[in-house]
DNA sequence: TTGCTCCTCACGTCACGTGAGGTGGC
DNA sequence: TTGCTCCTCACGTCACGTGAGGTGGC
């Protein structure tokens, strides 16, 4: 049986367009099975119907090209089975990210920013903690935080070390500004930890800090951020460093976001008052 | 009160990148309150903060940055309001699509595809009917289905005819292929109807076609095209023509899309049998 | 023979990201 | 003076869409 379908029969089987599928021949990721060499016609079999539907529906879900075709080469069903779960599960994430985005645009649009008048000045004494170091995409800030604050709390518990104050983090501006940078999340402690995994004694350096609290969930926070920068901009306070945050209640202590409470703590320069 | 935040200040405020911040600029979308004419650095206000975290919020959302400048410069409240409404709206509809689409993967993994022996031929003689005819987008073919049968099932009632059988539907082969093509809804009937609105009386042309039934809501109905395209493919029975749908059940009918019905068909040469 | 289908470039779109190469500011 | 911040091109990315200009097939 010959490969019977023009380009625009096929196009006409599975709904893609002409220019979408001669897009997906030169990538080679649905090859006619016949190309006639005088005039570059493509034919395509009705058995590459399979195919084509498999490639709509993944797309349809936003999944890159260079993915699907992972998927239809994927020689096991198990590989497969992987590459699909670890897609929707994406899907999942950027679906919750959407509804957070929702609510949180609700806030923006209805309520007032946060009263300046909740920032506080302090100084920040050097403090000895258990501390993980990476350099991270901060697009996976909010993961690598949930990995690295469950391994800190693991690793001190087991050589029986207690917390000697709520966890914090120092993140560096080029998380910001290039959305990749350093990043260290810490623990206090009152003694040296023994190296484990990822998990190393710290010493978290004394700043001035101009500090305001966030309440609730993280998806915001950055409306917090943005109301510290305003106080600290119009008093020209600024120096240098990296922004902290101090976790006074998060995911270690309640399930409910809307009972987190967050410490920002951004660097600056303080007179003798 | 200087505008004293340069661009690595305004970055850490708002967690946006510089790469954005500068293409915000380019754009006239967020423009630093003032420039150094010597070096070309930016400085931006603390009050321009605000802006930013609009603009970070419906970029979370996929607001494309053209909508999101007429949101910004939107005159008045209502404006604004019509155009998040509108936006959330749209969102609310791929959110949708997206389900849909994870719904309809499943089917497509689990599932065989639909028998080919299911697959009929017959000819359809030459109808009366009352048509609303359109040239249209592939992407907005739903709601035009939707906007167009409740005119067409509207006006006849008007007229006091009765339908004569269940609403159909013709789509060229441009639709698929270039994703925008005509299309026409129509409506059998007895007699002429009186042009009213889009409604013109229109004489649907005898065909071929073989014709399979498809069950269920629209989002899985490539499957169906593909098993008919495939029966009429492998027996080289394919004819010029556009492809034909009947709603023996469908929204008119029942609100569940599992209680649906639609009838396709695909143009083919009949031999005498 | 006449449309119609199909072909291949080449370029555009959208929202930035990625360097390269250079300069100002503390 | 030395990094660091910031600057401007120019080009890349992703998944196609949009013509232009031309040719094969019934």
């Amino acid at each position: 049986m010959a490969a019977p379908l023009s380009i625009g029969d096929f196009s006409r089987a599975t709904h893609m367009s002409l220019k979408a599928l001669r897009h997906y021949h030169r990538l080679g990721l649905l090859v006619p099975e016949v190309i006639d060499p005088g005039t570059g016609y493509r034919r395509y079999g009705a058995n590459q119907i399979r195919d084509a539907q498999v490639i709509s529906r993944f797309r349809q879900l936003g999944m890159p090209l260079a993915e699907i075709r992972a998927l239809l080469e994927a020689p096991t069903l198990q590989g497969r089975q992987r590459l699909i779960t670890g897609h929707l599960d994406r899907l999942e994430g950027t679906m919750h990210q959407t509804a957070a985005a929702v609510a949180s645009l609700r806030d923006l649009l209805a309520g007032p920013p946060p009263a300046t008048a909740e920032v506080t000045h302090r100084s920040q004494p050097e403090t000895l903690a258990a501390g993980i170091s990476d350099v991270l995409d901060l697009a996976l800030a909010s993961v690598w935080y949930q990995g690295a604050i469950g391994e800190l709390l693991a690793t001190i518990a087991a050589q029986g070390v207690a917390p000697a104050g709520p966890p914090g983090g120092i993140y560096d501006g080029d998380l910001f500004a290039r959305e990749r940078g350093p990043a260290t999340l810490f623990i206090p402690v009152d003694r040296e930890v023994i190296p484990a995994g990822r998990v190393r004694t710290e010493v978290v350096p004394a700043a001035e800090l101009a500090v305001i609290v966030h309440r609730g969930g993280h998806d915001g926070i950055d409306r917090s951020y943005g109301a510290l920068a305003e106080h600290v901009a119009s008093r020209a306070l600024a120096v240098e460093g990296p922004t902290r945050e101090y976790y006074l209640a998060g995911r270690h202590n309640s399930a409910d976001p809307a009972d987190w409470r967050t410490e920002i703590g951004w660097p600056i320069f303080r007179t003798g008052a």
